[in-house]
DNA sequence: ATAAAGGGTCCGGCTACTGGAAGGTCAAGC
DNA sequence: GCTTGACCTTCCAGTAGCCGGACCCTTTAT
């Protein structure tokens, strides 16, 4: 199976196979010809990753996850325990992107937004609004 | 000033600093032993990045800011609008995440997560679940 | 005089790819 | 046999926003 092909049935543009490979994630035997020839198994672990990036696992953790999958003997607990760590920091994003929300949200509702040239955002973002704080050098 | 007076006073590390004289966001003038040197308003300009950062506003976006923030006379319409668009990213953001969430979550509970092999995460990610998409070239 | 602290440039690396150029290979059609 | 076009190869550069480090120079304090 060619990289095409085994883009197409993976999910995954052909760059980013050819990325795998150089990566050392999947790396298929070569034809005769240098072109790279997926096995069905190449193909599985190609559509393993696809999905494991679609939920957020980083390469490292891909990595990870595959290994694990290919070792039939470990304990389901440390593949849980990746999966935790995932919805940890996950959460901890969507803190903080709800914590930005708020403070933009405050800003824009102070601002008329017409057409006149004061700006609370922009005064907020140039002077940090109540607190003031030194660098009174001059 | 400089580089690092300036940093401190912008709460920007020196690095991060330089790295916007080098992409002409703050560029301040330079002493007679070329070491750069940073006037009030420089510094003004740094915080007001460093703020806007904070809020998850990009470079480019930055740099508009910077524009409109120079420009006594633009409309607060115009900055409104940035903000608003960001706030609609962020929102994006999370619900993405969310939807992330929510499938790891699944996936976290239906795996018992002791050290028994069997690991329905993995089973998932190999197999994509009740979902079963064609891909039957052999 | 010397040593530490702080400046300067330049290069490489990080994540996870993506786009493009230059060139080899293969199957089909004429 | 020859051409065309799709497909494959490698390599290089770039994305965002810096960070770390090498190597060298200047200033300041002792």
């Amino acid at each position: 199976m060619n990289i095409g092909a085994a883009a197409k049935a993976s999910g995954l543009p052909v760059k980013t196979v050819r990325y795998y490979d150089e990566i050392d994630l999947v790396s298929p035997n070569r034809n005769g010809n240098g072109y790279r020839a997926y096995s069905a198994d190449d193909v599985h672990k190609l559509r393993f990753l696809q999905r494991a990036r679609r939920l957020g696992f980083t390469i490292v953790e891909c990595r990870h996850l595959l290994s694990l999958y290919e070792d039939k003997s470990r304990a389901s607990a440390e593949v849980r325990a990746l999966a935790v760590t995932r919805i940890a920091e996950i959460d901890a994003r969507i803190e903080e992107l709800q914590s930005l929300r708020d403070s933009l949200t405050t800003l824009v509702s102070t601002c008329r937004g017409d057409d006149r040239p004061d700006c609370p955002i922009l005064d907020d973002l140039a002077g940090g609004g109540a607190c003031h704080e030194g660098a009174r050098d001059s």
